[in-house]
DNA sequence: CTGTTAGCGCCTTCAA
DNA sequence: TTGAAGGCGCTAACAG
């Protein structure tokens, strides 16, 4: 029973050479004379040849794989974690890095912890990538334990966030939230809110944090502060009284684009369009709907997950510690955008 | 150079039996006799043995793996195919089926169909599932001329549908339309005004001949179209335009949850909050705006293209003609909201 | 620099 | 009903 497909041995025997030569080309071409990897090259290319993954893997105990759970697209909220943008920027780059990225699902950490188990178990994957950390998360410390290579895209927020066994990338929230702030003053506007999830949550903390920051370096007033969960309709039912209540706020800085949303609706809805909101994920909300928003830098985030798991070579590192750094924090990037009130639909009539 | 995963042979030793036995207690239980099965399974228990998937890709031909190629969240809009949902119900069900999903990119179509080739050759992937069919679409055809195994999901527009060849699992977009039509109907309102993407697109028009059908079955009039690209501020401008001309149009069906989101600003904006809008997708964001969708039950899809490719067995299936079907159209359903005014903030503010 | 030998872990074939 | 032999396609280890 074959495949149809060339194999190593079909390119040897063409090219007048051992397997084991072409396999050389491939793989540590330094080894063999530039006449020899040309011809056997030249063969590869004739015939269209590549090596059967299942077959190096055996041989060489490694996938070169690496799983990631896909979230149930969830919840309330108009983001998720932006997976789907991640997934794509990260399956990019492991491609260019000869990696595959295999996705698995899990109703819950427990769960997910299981499917690790198997992941290994079969060999299927030679690292996992850790998303939506939370407190209290015991995936991190249970990847660790078990030697199994992992990085986490969030902060193992509660634990020791120098702890070389556990690697990870996060997006700067404080400096996110901080620059947002910062561009706000500096259009002249000083009255500037902030509308936030409920505290406890590592990443809303953070990012609140940077809006306390900015205001007293630059010596705002930070008591306009509202609390919303994760829902449009919330968001804008606390905006709504803000304003009726005769508030003098003159921006509002938002821990997401969900709730930056709500509060757009609510403002554009007491007749103050142009009053600024801010947005955090740039979702294609965000986008849609012309709002300005902290962009995560996702293909930041991918890029520093495949640096951090492979540390600059071609293959995944164990777990530390080793000479590589074991984190990075990346910085967001403000996208300005006009609301699109007037001037974007006055573009729209002319295309 | 091991892994310290218990293989085979091992379960083999400890349970007194050979490795074919342990095999067969994994493959074809009824072989082997009761007793030595149980004996077996018990020490495959105890060690936690899970058969290494290299090893039996390499010994069966057969990868187990389909490959999905995964978009750049791109574009405009606020839907996307709902892409990520769609993964995510595919992977599941997958995995309940003993499959695994692999990720790729691809720049274009052109660059897909060598992403496709690629995993041909390093035999990665047993099947293909194309999403986000469109006129003119290459892949069906070359994966068909292959003899690559696919489904897609999208229909083969501007191409035979009926071809045995192409098997695919499509959402009935016309229907979901006309339900959503005689929805509103139901509701009391007749004039009922569509709002489309430029004719030309497949999907977009199969959408809009629902929109038409429910029109003259009802003996509604269907003199209020609009047309907008796929963006939120052009589907508010023609909208903002058609109030501001005083026309008497009672409600809107739209395309595409992000025309709906424009066409509900330019609604409220106009001060007429209770005029009905419907989208399409179903997406996070018309949850979150309190907008009525029809929703593409990507379930359904998931699922019929795993019945497509498996065919109710366990292995996928070749290339068509086999006795199997080769297409589905799944039903979308109306999920109907109120839209998120007054009522709902005031529900918000109990909670 | 190139070739030979061996074996990764599993399952198909065939014999007992 | 069970076991032995062999090989899927590749590369590590070692010779030459």
């Amino acid at each position: 029973m074959s495949t149809g497909l060339p194999t190593i041995g079909e390119v040897a025997r063409q090219a007048g050479v051992s397997p084991q030569t072409v396999s050389n080309v491939l793989n540590n071409p330094q080894l063999v004379s530039p006449l020899t990897r040309e011809k056997v090259q030249k063969v590869i290319d004739a015939l269209g040849y590549r090596p059967n993954s299942a077959a190096r893997q055996l041989r060489t105990h490694a996938s070169s794989t690496i799983g990631v759970r896909i979230d149930p697209a969830s919840t309330d909220g108009v983001s998720g974690v932006a997976l789907d943008r991640f997934l794509h920027e990260l399956t990019q780059r492991a491609e260019e890095r000869g990696l595959r990225v295999l996705l698995f699902t899990a109703e819950n950490p427990d769960d997910e912890i299981t499917q690790y188990t198997k992941l290994r178990d079969t060999a299927d994957v030679d690292a996992i990538v850790v998303t939506s950390t939370f407190f209290g998360d015991p995936r991190p410390a249970w990847l660790a334990s078990k030697g199994m290579p992992f990085v986490a895209f969030g902060r193992p927020w509660g634990s020791d966030p120098d702890d070389p066994l556990v690697r990870w990338v996060d997006v700067d929230g404080r400096a996110g939230v901080r620059s947002a702030t910062e561009h706000l003053y500096g259009r002249g506007l000083r009255r500037i809110g902030y509308l936030g999830w409920p505290h406890g949550s590592g990443t809303g903390d953070d990012r609140r944090g940077g809006w306390l920051e900015a205001c007293e370096e630059l010596g705002l007033d930070h008591s306009i502060e509202l609390i919303a969960e994760e829902r449009v309709p919330e968001a804008r039912a606390v905006v709504q009284r803000l304003l009726a209540d005769g508030s003098d706020v003159e921006a509002i800085v938002c821990v997401s684009d969900t709730l930056a949303l709500g509060a757009m609706m609510a403002v554009r809805e007491a007749g103050m369009p142009h009053l600024p909101v801010i947005g955090f994920d740039n979702t294609p909300v965000a986008r849609a709907v012309g709002l300005s928003s902290v962009d995560q830098s996702l293909d930041a985030v991918a890029q520093g997950v495949l640096d951090l798991l492979l540390g600059g070579g071609a293959r995944i590192l164990p777990t530390p510690p080793h000479a590589e750094p074991t984190h990075r924090l990346v910085a967001p990037r403000l996208v300005v955008r006009r609301s699109s009130h007037l001037a974007v639909v006055d573009n729209t009539q002319n295309g």
